[in-house]
RNA sequence: GGCCAGGUAGCUCAGUUGGUACGAGCGACCGACUGAAAAUCGGUAGGUCGGCGGUUCGACCCCGCCCCUGGCCA
């Protein structure tokens, strides 16, 4: 099997289609929020005529007022892989959110969950701050409260909580890059901050002009505003102010570039510190070939 | 042409009765990251305070002239 990283507009997806053309496989998304039915413009995802009759899987999997979660994405993923290589077919991972491209190749083991418990936290985060909740976890893990800042609540929460339902200690740091999946490949998508910077534009651009602020319009009917996860995806909380008056178009989409640029630079730092990335420049025009070659034959799949 | 307001970090703006700019937000760059991750959070670098001259021991803050921007009047 082979994944396909880099930063968001860097070309992934062509080079998935190509990848898939040239090795008989079938594509596996691995971005957070193309997961989402009717979120199709703004999360960039390839659209169905497009797909050069190419199966993608992991796409359209839930409903905008469904919460994502990795861990259930890595268990679904994992099935799907095992299934296509059960077929023999090889699975090509596409997707730009790093965690999630981790935790289906690497060794990565989720505590479990309880809504109840998370409420609990979150409102308690709420009410007192982060500064009581980590003293708290202070006490009960000192190594995890060394490893989080007291101002990140978010991460402080979800390590009460993993404590609160096993009972053990929280693991706050990540697990060492190891795969769990057998012959995984990793190919990158080099691409320079200048470049990557005009194409970031261009593609929001094209995203406005293709309908988003429409498709915004339209899931929010639908309650995306009180959607827990989709909400956050990047360009629809800026399209959602825009819609409410409190920004023009030009401004939502000068900060949807914004934000997709910082977003850039948060994937570049999780890609770029994994050594076993193959990076191939986006702009080689043998990058599909080169990218193919690195898949051995009869490990295909 | 006259009057008013304003010209301080890449951007938007604070600021000091004259004593080394405490600057802030955003951006840029760097980093952390285990069930919301397109999330959550941290750090660093940026300023000859429009220009020239004057007053002063000392001016970004006072005075003069000039340039630029916005508004009003003619």
């Amino acid at each position: 099997m082979i994944a396909v990283v880099g930063p968001t507009a860097a070309g992934k997806t062509d080079l998935s289609l190509a990848l898939a053309e040239r090795l008989g496989g079938e594509v596996v998304n691995t971005d957070a929020m193309q997961v989402y039915r009717g979120m199709d413009i703004g999360t960039a995802k390839q659209p169905p005529d497009q797909r050069r009759g190419i199966t993608h899987h992991l796409l359209d999997f839930l409903d905008i007022d469904q919460v994502a979660s990795v861990a259930e994405f890595q268990a679904l993923a994992r099935a799907t892989i095992t299934r296509l290589r059960d077929a023999g077919t090889t699975p090509i991972l596409v997707g730009g959110s790093a965690l999630y491209t981790r935790a289906v190749l690497d060794e990565f083991a989720f505590p479990g969950t309880d809504p109840d418990v998370r409420r609990r936290l979150t409102d308690e985060l709420e009410r007192v701050g982060s500064g009581v909740l980590h003293e708290r976890l202070a006490t009960l893990d000192p190594d995890a409260a060394a490893a989080i800042l007291a101002s990140n609540g978010r991460r402080i929460v979800r390590a009460l909580e993993v404590i609160e339902l096993t009972g053990e200690k929280f693991s706050a740091t990540l697990p060492r890059l190891a795969y769990a999946v057998a012959n995984a490949h990793q190919i990158g998508v080099a691409i320079d901050r200048a470049t990557l910077h005009q194409r970031i534009e261009r593609r929001v651009d094209a995203m406005f002009e293709a309908g988003f602020v429409d498709e915004v319009a339209a899931l929010v009917e639908r309650g995306l505003a009180g959607a827990r996860t989709a909400s956050r995806a990047i360009g629809y909380p800026e399209v959602m102010a825009h819609l409410r008056g409190e920004l023009t178009e030009a401004e939502a989409r000068e900060r949807t570039v914004i934000a997709t640029r910082r977003f850039a630079r948060r994937q570049d730092q999780w890609f770029r510190k994994d050594p076993r990335i193959t990076w191939l420049a986006w702009d080689d025009p043998d990058l599909a070939d080169k990218a193919a070659a690195l898949v051995p034959r009869t490990l295909t799949h």
